[in-house]
DNA sequence: ATCTGTGCAAAAAGTTTGCAGTTCA
DNA sequence: TGAACTGCAAACTTTTTGCACAGAT
């Protein structure tokens, strides 16, 4: 989606586009796999002032635009990134806290099997895979 | 695990055996994908005023243990049942927040890729997968 | 000129901690 | 007895909300 595409579709939904929308945007775009908070000193780099309810709001909205989207990876803290750029499925190591990605092709016989036998729609990338990685198994 | 040798674990390594510990790890096998308030308030109708932060710190011990686990079904609060009982994948419907639980045998493509690939370890009894359900695709 | 969006402050929700008194072993 | 445990209160972290003012269209 390119910069004008989601403008216009803000405004035709009757939001507004305003610096902080586009900042938080662009923080996510930046930062992938970032807390609010991160999100939040990220986007104070070049507008200090905004406040963290400012961002959480505008998270709210950009993924009910389906531009970001969050993921749960571990204890509390989510994170969000590009749904455009969410094509992978996360790993995380509980040895060493490591996040890796991988191609959501591996994952193709569980989304095909949740679909046949339940009718669920699997939101790859949305999906979080706990173990231990290679090096703290 | 029987009731008596998790009392002997207890004993072994310093710790007590307090009707607090009992009652919470009872509620958490009772109520299943249950949140530490909502253990709490189980606990307490057996045994009132019984405080959140027992709770708390009970769950917290009794994970250390190895006999409960938790998970994050999406915002808000983590949800705890038992490790022995947790064989199974979670589903959540972002739809109507409904939680399914599935064989685990439906991941086996999935762990054996990783495994295969990446020498992933993924733990299947803490996987879940969002999405939506036959009613609200 | 509107009406949405923002900052601020306070509230709510979730979790942790210090401490004094209680209880298990 | 004595260390571990609990309840209570308070602190802390994360997220949400109400409101008056600023700002986008």
């Amino acid at each position: 989606m390119t910069e004008t595409q989601w403008h216009e579709e803000l405004r035709a939904k009757g939001y507004r586009v305003t610096p902080q929308r586009q900042l938080v945007l662009e923080a996510v775009k930046e930062l992938e796999h970032a807390t609010p908070e991160e999100i939040c000193v990220k986007v104070r780099e070049t507008a200090r002032g905004v406040n963290i309810s400012t961002v959480y709001r505008t998270l709210e909205l950009l993924e009910e635009l389906g531009l970001v989207t969050h993921t749960h990876l571990g204890h509390g803290a989510p994170t969000y990134h590009l749904a455009a750029e969410a094509d992978h499925v996360h790993l995380v190591c509980r040895g060493c806290d490591e996040v890796f990605e991988v191609r959501p092709e591996l994952a193709e016989g569980l989304v095909k099997a949740l679909d046949d036998e339940l009718g669920f729609i699997a939101d790859v990338h949305h999906l979080t895979v706990f173990g231990r990685c290679r090096n703290c198994r």
